[in-house]
DNA sequence: CTGAACTACAACCATACGGTTGTACGTTAC
DNA sequence: GTAACGTACAACCGTATGGTTGTAGTTCAG
């Protein structure tokens, strides 16, 4: 099967965490720059608790690491959970090309394929 | 600038459509093959009602498509929106990349770029 | 040492989400 | 025409989510 073999949970924290246009925008941030928490939250228009929690969700799902220096939180992106999300992706596109293939066989043989 | 130019609500819809293990099957299945409400509903251990309304997000995600035929309701996957959503991933490595190529013009030239 | 800065976390609120059951309506079959 | 099928949708429930404020613990500066 063509099925990832990643923790379905897993996923779902990390297209969850990336369907919020504030924690989309934290990681494009992150990803160019290191930044402390409250440095982000200076970025929005909303609490600094907010933006914490934004953070732990990001955080949680693999996308953005935290390393404590002194009392400040150094927020940095990890590309790599980005590069597993497209690759899921990626399989989906391959599931699709499948599918044209066997129209292709169809109209080659029979039309007796069901399941 | 490399950032897209679809509304942030539409690529809301379209991850969050994404964050949950049965809607992602759905999509994978209706990828491959078509299937009535009904017939996907089959596939799952959980009321027909509550997958319709995976199939109502997946559609207002633009993932999947619904045409009558009939009394019943025809799911094709949408493999664009899926590439469409791959494309986004895309762009947040390449913003990373930019970042790599950055610490290389760093240590070109003095270290007295800051913003 | 004291105060300010950075962070963590709990409590709370409104709303959204994933699920259920029940009802209603168009379509097919007999 | 009637019954069964496929679908839509509303109402409801428990829980999660995104936001707030408030409190408390570390760390740095003076």
């Amino acid at each position: 099967m063509v099925v990832v073999q990643v923790g379905e949970d897993e996923v779902d924290r990390l297209f969850q965490a990336l369907a919020d246009a504030t924690r989309r925008d934290i990681v494009s941030r992150v990803l160019v720059a290191e930044y402390t928490v409250s440095g982000l939250a200076e970025q929005y228009a909303m609490s600094f608790a907010a933006v914490q929690k934004h953070v732990a969700v990001l955080e949680r799902a693999s996308l953005v690491t935290k390393e404590k220096r002194g009392r400040e939180q150094i927020v940095r992106g990890r590309v790599d959970a980005v590069q597993r999300a497209r690759r899921l992706l990626d399989e989906y596109e391959h599931i699709w090309r499948q599918r044209i293939d066997r129209i292709g066989d169809l109209l080659a043989e029979d039309a007796s394929d069901q399941d």
